[in-house]
RNA sequence: GGAGGGAUUCCCGAGUGGCUAAAGGGAGCAGACUGUAAAUCUGCCGUCUUCGACUUCGGUGGUUCGAAUCCACCUCCCUCCA
């Protein structure tokens, strides 16, 4: 079996270039590919983790690799699937930003002895010449073709700068450069990137005169078509300090049914008959599934040693017993003692409002043990305390554990 | 450069002098039902010292007893013309 028997039995494969050429590229050769990843946050999200995921897949079947940051393609900002005008970012924001992201895919991918690369396409991009720029590449660039491209489709309606324009041309840059450095046929992305993707391609065949391959991955959505990873708090991020190993492992622990085989299809290794056999159960049944998947991407995201605590915290809040020590926690003075636990709550971020709280409590979501507290002025007092622990609920199953200090 | 249109609470989007903290939808939170799921139904959804007070409708200033709503200037965006 090939890694493209692989990838498109995980459900990873949405287009590709040349289908037929590639299978046999992957099967006889050893080739160099990249993908691309715009630091515009200060982590990495799952979305670029599915990336990942293929990358992993691909390495271990003997490919080359090559992540490339796009710290010059970020000064720019992708229009691709975005209905609005992207911020513009400082150099140094981005700049900041490549660095985590470097350190965050040294976990996925392994760079030792050159297996993989890991570049950044400020240092070709932003050092470009315009009018050559323009003499070199642009001419082969035809507008009318691509102002039919389905990613600028929408934002003529909306409004496209230039700027934003340029986009498509600085990627499809890119896979030339990588082409000429690294001997990268092979261009790899997300589902929306297929026209930049394909761009490129057409640009190293016409420049080089060698072939370029392209191929993309589906998108991770919900069943009902929504981006997924997208939690209250915002995206799902790898940072443990943007999101909790333990939130990060609920939110897979709730995934909705329907996603879960293709989730632990797509971002566990788990070999595919275990995937079936997991998707395929029923009822309460498939929460087996679903603490498998947390687990799982839990552990490759946080390690080992995080996952587990991640899934004996969920244990012990959910199944009653247990060590409580990897809860959410929170810590508070011991001068909070006396005060209104209202105030503990807004005080400790657990409540984003007086206001919100007040409603928490008087709409009977916030509960101590089994019983709820409706009163906003309850007080959080000293006999409450258990080891110097409070564990409160708010809602069905949101736990948190307050700490005296 | 000229002509017109627009900027509303997290998002979309009503509202054109008092009854508007501001319709409706989405998101979010809570309750019921459940399987730590989905769907559904119900309530909430600016802040605070919460039966009351305070702040909000791009910015600044003005008219008025009273403005998101009227006027002036400014900023940004869109459309058409050049």
């Amino acid at each position: 079996m090939t890694v493209l028997d692989t990838l498109k039995e995980r459900g990873f494969v949405q287009q590709l270039t040349h289908e037929d050429e590639i299978a046999e590229l992957l099967e006889k050769e050893k080739i160099t590919f990249y993908i691309g990843f715009d630091p515009t946050a200060d982590s990495l999200h799952v979305g670029h983790f599915l990336g990942m995921m293929v990358m992993a897949h691909m390495q271990r079947a003997g490919h080359r690799p090559i992540c490339l940051i796009g710290g010059g393609t970020a000064m720019v900002g992708d229009p691709s699937g975005k209905t609005d005008m992207r911020k513009m970012m400082t150099q140094e924001t981005i700049a900041y930003n490549g660095e985590q992201f470097k350190k965050q895919m040294q976990r996925f991918i392994d760079f030792s002895d050159g297996k993989a690369l890991m570049l950044n396409n400020a240092d070709w991009l932003l050092e470009l010449n315009y009018v050559q720029f323009l003499r070199e590449i642009g001419v082969h660039f035809s507008v009318n073709r691509m102002l039919t491209a389905d990613c600028f489709k929408q934002r003529l309606e909306k409004g496209l700068s230039f700027l934003e324009f340029n986009y498509m041309l600085m990627q499809a840059y890119d896979f030339l450069e990588l082409n000429r450095q690294c001997d990268c046929i092979m261009q790899m992305g997300g589902d929306d990137q297929w026209s930049n993707i394909l761009a490129g391609a057409d640009l190293i065949r016409r420049k080089e005169s060698k072939p370029a391959y392209g191929l993309t991955f589906t998108l991770l959505t919900t069943s009902d078509g929504r981006k997924m990873g997208k939690t209250e708090k915002g995206a799902l991020w790898l940072d443990s300090d943007k999101t909790s190993p333990y939130d990060f492992y609920q939110y897979w622990r709730n995934i909705d049914d329907a996603d879960v085989e293709k989730c632990l299809a797509l971002l566990t290794f788990l070999p595919m008959e275990e995937v079936k056999r997991l998707g395929a159960l029923k009822d309460k049944e498939i929460n087996i599934a679903k603490k498998t998947l947390a687990y799982e991407v839990t552990q490759l995201i946080h390690g080992k040693e995080e996952a587990t605590k991640a899934q004996q915290a969920a244990e012990a809040l959910f199944g009653g017993s247990g060590a409580l020590d990897n809860a959410p926690t929170v810590t508070v003075p011991a001068s909070a003692i006396g005060t209104k636990l209202l105030d503990v709550l807004s005080f400790t971020g657990i409540v984003s409002s007086k206001s919100e709280g007040r409603r928490l409590i008087q709409q009977g979501g916030l509960y101590i043990g089994d019983t709820t507290v409706g009163d906003p002025d309850f007080l959080f007092t000293a006999d409450l305390l258990d080891n110097n622990t409070l564990l409160i609920r708010k809602g069905k199953k949101n736990y948190h554990r307050i700490v005296v200090e």
